[in-house]
DNA sequence: AGACGCTTGTGAACGTGTGCACAAAGTTGC
DNA sequence: GCAACTTTGTGCACACGTTCACAAGCGTCT
C-alpha cells in the first residue's frame, strides 16, 4: 500500500466516524472525498486498496468501510504508549482524549526532572527516566512518544529504541537518527510555522506585484 | 520553488543553527545533508532554488547561507500569531519557546470559555472569543493558530479568514474547510500515531511470518 | 426481462519528486 | 602556472503520486 494512502486512511476513518455519528449509513466516493477534503479518484483507488469494498451505483456502506480501515490500519487491537518529557507539551499530550478512543493507550509518563516523578498527570504518576528500559518491556510498549527538550531527543530516542521500542513520535525540535527498521515521524510546531510563513510571504509579494500591474494599469488609463 | 523543497528549508536552517552554535564557519553539501538526515543531491538541489551559493571545492558558509533561507523563508520579518484555544495544548503551544526564536511573536491569546479569560499565559492575558476579529485587525495579524475542541475549529477558522488571516495552523482532530486563497495546514496528533501503527502492525505481521517460516523449517529438520 | 441511471474500480496520461552521475568550477600544493 | 583534488550545480532517468476518463457492475423502474 503506497505510503500517501496510508497517511490519509486516518483522514478518512475520521469522515467516516463523523457519518456514523450523524446516522449516515451509506455514502458515494463523491461526499466522502468532500467531507475529507480530498479528490474522489483519489478515494477510491485509495479505497481500492483495502479489496472491493464498495457497491456500484450505490456507495459504501459506513459502519463496513470504517471498520476495514480501522482493521487495516491495525487499530482493533490497543497500543500502548509511553510519553517520554512531561512538560508542557507533554502533560497536553497525556490530557488529550483522542488518543483513547483511537486505540492508543498511555501506559506511562517518564521525565528525567526528579520534581516531576511522583506527580500524578491524567490519572497516571510520573516515573523516572532510569526506569525507562524496564517500563518499556514490562509493559510491552511498541510506540514511544518524546516531547523532551531538544537536546535529550536523540538520547531518549536511542533508549527507546535499545529498550525495544519499534515506532516513535517526535515532537522535539531536533534531528534525530534512529536505526533501520524502526520508524520514526516528527511533528515540528515551528516548521509547520516557517511553511505557512513563506507562503504568506509570497502572498503579500503577490498582493503587491498586483498592485503595482493595477498602478500601471492605471498609469495607462489616465495617459492614454 | 517545490513544495516538498520548502518544506525542507526550516529543516536545513536548524541544522545550521546547530553548527553555528557550535563554531562551524564552512559545511559541506555531505556534512549538512548528514546532519538534516536528507540525500546530498537532494540537499543541493533544493539550495540551488536560492541561487548559487556554494563554492565548489569548499561547500557553502553557513551564516550566509542561513541568512538566505531566514529570508527566503520570511523570517526576516516577524510574524504575529493569535492562538485560540487555550486549553491543555493552546498552554504548551504559549509557551513553546521555539517560537520567539524564529520569527514568530505570540501577540494574542483567545478563549471561549469566560472560566479562562483573563487569566495569565505566558505573559498574556487570556481574551474572549467574541474579541477574535477586533484583534486580528488591531495587531495586523496573518497567522492563526487553532488549538480549540474539534467542534468549534470550522467556526473558528471562518471567523479567522473573515477577519483577514490567510493562514491558518490546525490542530484540532477535524477537516476544516477555507477558502481559495487561504493556506491551511494540520497538525493532528492522532493521526500521526495511527499511521506509526499501520506500519507496526505490518512490522509484527512480517515477525510472526518470519516465524512461521522458521518454524517449517524446524519443522523439516525435525522431519527430514 | 430489459433499459436506464448511477457509482465504483482502474487503465493510462500527466506531473512532481528523487537520486545518480558527471561536467564545471573552485582550491590547494608544488 | 599547472596538476590533482574537492565539491557544487544540474541533466537525465526513474519512481511515486495524482487526476482524468470510462468500462464494468449494480440497483431501479417500467
Amino acid at each position: 500500500m503506497p505510503e500517501a494512502t496510508v497517511a490519509r486512511l486516518p483522514l478518512y476513518l475520521r469522515a467516516l466516524t463523523t457519518l456514523a455519528e450523524r446516522g449516515v449509513a451509506t455514502v458515494s466516493s463523491e461526499e466522502l472525498a468532500a467531507s475529507a477534503g480530498v479528490n474522489s479518484a483519489k478515494l477510491r483507488k485509495d479505497l481500492s486498496y483495502l479489496g472491493s469494498y464498495g457497491t456500484r451505483g450505490v456507495g459504501y456502506e459506513v459502519d463496513f468501510l470504517r471498520h476495514q480501515i480501522t482493521r487495516e490500519i491495525g487499530l482493533t487491537q490497543d497500543w500502548a504508549v509511553v510519553i517520554v518529557g512531561i512538560g508542557n507539551l507533554g502533560h497536553a499530550l497525556a490530557n488529550y482524549g483522542g488518543f483513547a478512543s483511537r486505540g492508543f493507550r498511555i501506559a506511562a509518563l517518564v521525565d528525567a526532572d526528579l520534581s516531576r516523578v511522583g506527580e500524578e498527570v491524567a490519572g497516571l504518576k510520573v516515573r523516572h527516566a532510569d526506569e525507562l528500559e524496564q517500563i518499556v518491556q514490562d509493559l510491552g510498549i511498541a510506540i514511544g512518544v518524546v516531547a523532551t527538550p531538544a537536546r535529550a531527543a536523540q538520547l531518549v530516542c536511542d533508549r527507546l529504541v535499545a529498550a525495544g521500542v519499534t515506532s516513535i513520535l517526535n515532537f522535539a525540535p531536533a534531528i534525530v537518527q534512529v536505526p533501520e527498521g524502526v520508524d520514526l515521524r516528527k511533528v515540528d510546531l515551528s516548521t509547520e510555522l516557517q511553511i505557512l510563513a513563506y507562503h504568506e510571504q509570497r502572498k503579500n509579494g503577490a498582493a503587491l506585484a498586483l498592485t503595482a500591474e493595477q498602478a500601471a494599469e492605471l498609469a495607462e488609463a489616465v495617459n492614454g
